[in-house]
DNA sequence: CTGGGGAAGGGGCCC
DNA sequence: AGGGCCCCTTCCCCA
């Protein structure tokens, strides 16, 4: 934490978007609160002002509420109706339903006059979802107020508005729910954010709660990209850790194990080959390092819970780019992941990996304690956490040894890491029908030292986190030492 | 409790 | 350096 951030914490609440835009919805239904009302042809929408600016340029001009304005009256501030009889009474009544609830609901018979609304309002994601469904490119209908809005490359002349428009408290309709699917994968397009003036000018939308949020945020991690701490670069230490294996220097688990202190930054040869930077980066909200070029924003969507990009089929909402894509498998029916040995196919190569060790019924993950082997690791460490291991212990190691009725160094391995230290204590001792020491029950404070046991992310501070000489089957070194000594303690619950 | 599917998040490589 | 793509691990949920 840098000293300026001293104390400072970010507590996200990923929800509060959604809660937000949903409580609009429902004050919009009730007319509540509405300071507005779009007609069509005779059709009546009361609606919140601060709503429509914040989905539309077209409002946000109206009310004088463009970013990079002097905040001052807009022209529209004396405007309670606005008369849009230009837009079908379908298409704005579907536009209103977007803008409250991020999903568009249409008819593709209604299609193009939706299409016609969002370019006449200044609702550009909806506008291009349209066009992709129409099979149409945007160069032909381009959008005048959004043409205005964008003359050259809106993606790459906005991307310092993306960071500032990231804040975890940004009003829903700044930030998520009025972007379908864009491009670019860790800087959603954040439409018609313009680059200048947002901290002199919190949006209309904010409203007072809006502006304090960000006001905190500003000095806080509404600032990330600029105030987040790069982490010197530091020359490996330890060569064997760099990846040498497999083709395209594709990483094994081995390697994809969580790094060690420090990083590996700067250019690094490893075995003739340029290793690039990776730049790593602390979250300013976490501390967590992030490792790689630009993913830190893909980091920050975890805590703002931004979802930026939208199925068009279905309207489920991703985080990431990669994953929508791997979703609209589901829709297209690909299936790139095919067995060689059946004909199934999958979505995903993890699926693959798995089915295909049903095929040989490779079972690589053994339970230390119970050596039951499992076919997947997650399930080896849920089983790990879970009480089963304190079951009977009947079977035997698989390397043949000698079960021993003598206990380990420290019988405390034996117990899932889930399990108190007390309630593993208490277990211990019933083994020999004993009591626990009343010293040992500490009733206030740390734990005694004697039943305290370092937890996996003290092991790693401890011991630099080099857990494991086989990172897919990652153990303790507790465990390690109980099976150096090939000492099998056998509960005996008879 | 286990097996399987799926989502989320992190990291590496290439462009 | 950033973005796209991919792989991996971990976690959650359901049958």
């Amino acid at each position: 934490m840098s000293p300026g951030e001293d104390g400072l914490i970010g507590i996200p609440f990923p929800e509060h978007s959604n809660e937000l835009l949903s409580r609009l919805n429902a004050q919009r239904r009730s007319g509540l609160l509405c300071d507005l009302t779009l007609t069509s042809r005779g059709t009546r929408h009361p609606t919140h002002r601060s709503v429509m600016a914040g989905v539309s340029l077209y409002f946000r001009r109206l009310f004088g509420a463009e970013e990079g304005e002097d905040g001052g009256e807009g022209v529209g501030d004396n405007c309670s109706v606005c008369q849009l009889d230009c837009v079908s009474p379908d298409a704005l009544a579907a536009l209103l339903e977007f803008a409250y609830t991020a999903t568009l609901t249409i008819r593709s018979s209604g299609m193009r006059e939706v299409l016609k609304g969002a370019q006449l309002l200044g609702i550009q994601c909806v506008a291009d979802a349209c066009r992709d469904i129409l099979g149409e490119s945007g160069d032909d209908l381009t959008d005048p107020v959004e043409e205005a809005e964008q003359p050259t490359s809106r993606r790459k002349q906005d991307r310092c508005s993306v960071v500032r428009a990231s804040s975890p408290v940004r009003p829903a309709w700044l930030n998520s729910h009025h972007e379908m699917a864009p491009a670019s994968e860790d800087t959603p397009e954040y439409g018609v954010l313009p680059t200048q003036g947002r901290e002199g000018h919190p949006p209309a939308a904010a409203g007072q709660d809006g502006a304090t949020h960000r006001d905190g945020l500003i000095n806080g991690s509404s600032h990330w990209q600029q105030e987040s701490t790069l982490i010197p670069h530091r020359p490996k230490d330890d060569p064997s850790d760099e990846d040498e294996s497999g083709p395209k220097g594709r990483v094994t688990p081995h390697n994809n194990q969580p790094h060690r202190e420090g990083g590996r930054g700067g250019v690094t040869l490893v075995g003739g080959r340029k290793r690039k930077s990776q730049t790593p980066q602390q979250c300013p909200v976490c501390q967590k390092i992030i490792h790689g070029a630009g993913k830190l924003p893909r980091h920050m969507r975890t805590h703002t819970g931004e979802k930026p990009f939208q199925c068009p089929t279905c309207g489920v909402r991703f985080t990431r780019n990669d994953k929508l894509k791997i979703h609209m498998r589901k829709h297209t029916g690909e299936r790139p992941y095919s067995c060689p040995s059946c004909p199934a196919r999958f979505l995903h190569s993890y699926d693959l990996k798995n089915h295909l060790s049903l095929h040989s019924g490779d079972r690589p993950f053994e339970c230390p304690l119970c050596h039951k082997a499992f076919a997947r690791e997650d399930h080896l460490q849920r089983h790990r956490k879970g009480h089963s291991c304190l079951e009977l212990r009947t079977r035997r190691p698989r390397h043949g040894n000698n079960p021993a009725s003598l206990p380990p160094t420290d019988p405390f391995s034996l117990y899932p890491e889930s399990m108190s230290a007390l309630t593993a204590a208490r277990h211990l001792y019933a083994q020999e029908n004993r009591s626990v020491p009343v010293q040992l029950l500490g009733a206030e404070g740390p734990l005694p030292e004697m039943l305290w046991r370092p937890t996996g992310e003290e092991m790693m501070k401890q011991g630099g986190g080099d857990t494991s000489p086989h990172p897919s089957v990652p153990r303790k070194a507790w465990e390690e030492d109980e099976e150096e000594e090939e000492k099998v303690f056998k509960v005996e619950s008879q």
